[in-house]
DNA sequence: AATTCGAGTGCAAAATTATGCAAAAAAGTT
DNA sequence: AACTTTTTTGCATAATTTTGCACTCGAATT
């Protein structure tokens, strides 16, 4: 063991501080840095450190440290978390399917967030059917509601 | 599109309920429940979702979904989160380094959960120094302070 | 209705990551 | 100090994931 304890730290630091896409852009960093060590050994590291590769926003992967993680989702998810929803269109129609007795509040929500796209909503137990303003096009409501929403992608 | 929302569905939910290792694996679930895709259209739904293939307790890894890289995380931190140490060996003494500030509170957590392996703490502003038990091997103390300092490693 | 535009995919190849095995180093024992 | 056990790591290779390119299909536009 070289100094695995000291590398473990630099990796964590590197990092939190840097966007790493992949491990070999990482082992170079650390080369450079004086360690000595290949990409297996890094790839270890990483799996002990419960190191996890996310894609962002951007839909961009990077290395993060299981507390950004905490972070980066909290953020991402200010509201309507685990909410669970699907959403599916039919003509000016969108249909959004959720957690039994989560209908209302989320229509509630949609009402006062999306209403530049929705021009009404109506909610049942786990159903909402929300009907869409004239001459805006299904992706417009998809980023309109994914804002808000984060169990819907937009890609 | 043959049906990119349901399948999306699908996934989120298979991922959720069970332990995914692999996108051949899913894809093969998802083939059984009828849905006709590959494996390069599996990889930029996983992306779209921001899944994450994350390592657990046990050093396996598995697909999550964001909201659950949350839920675990805040579990498996509940204290000391985030103050990132760092711990070194020499002998029976154990250093560790965390942030400036931190170090009594450290101290003061470790002389109250780690009393069975440290027999005393000196702390500074950023480090502490550890003295540990004689018997006690240097795993059996990295075991113990790993369980409280999620920052830590045990491999 | 014809045309344009973009999302969604498959294919195949490139890129990235994980791991079995064996050797070296460190830690723990006697 | 000699010996045993556990860790750590490299190498080579397997396994897995990502991506460029081309094609299809439906939606939006003219």
């Amino acid at each position: 063991m070289r100094n695995k304890n000291k590398r473990i730290n630099v990796i964590r630091e590197i990092i939190s501080s840097n966007k790493i896409a992949s491990q070999d852009e990482l082992l170079k960093l650390l080369m450079a840095k004086g360690f000595d060590l290949t990409q297996a050994t890094l790839s270890r590291d990483l799996k002990a450190m419960k190191v996890v590769k996310a894609p962002d926003a951007n839909g961009e992967y990077s290395y993060r440290l299981p507390s950004e993680v905490v972070q980066t989702e909290q953020q991402r998810l200010p509201y309507m978390a685990g909410v669970s929803v699907s959403a599916d269109f039919s003509g000016n129609v969108v249909v959004l399917h959720t957690r039994a007795g989560y209908a209302s509040s989320l229509a509630y929500r949609i009402d006062d967030e999306a209403d530049d796209v929705i021009i009404g909503t109506v909610a049942g137990e786990d159903t909402v059917i929300c009907i869409i303003k004239e001459g805006v096009t299904k992706k417009q409501v998809l980023e309109s509601l994914c804002s808000f929403i984060p169990s819907l992608i937009k890609d």
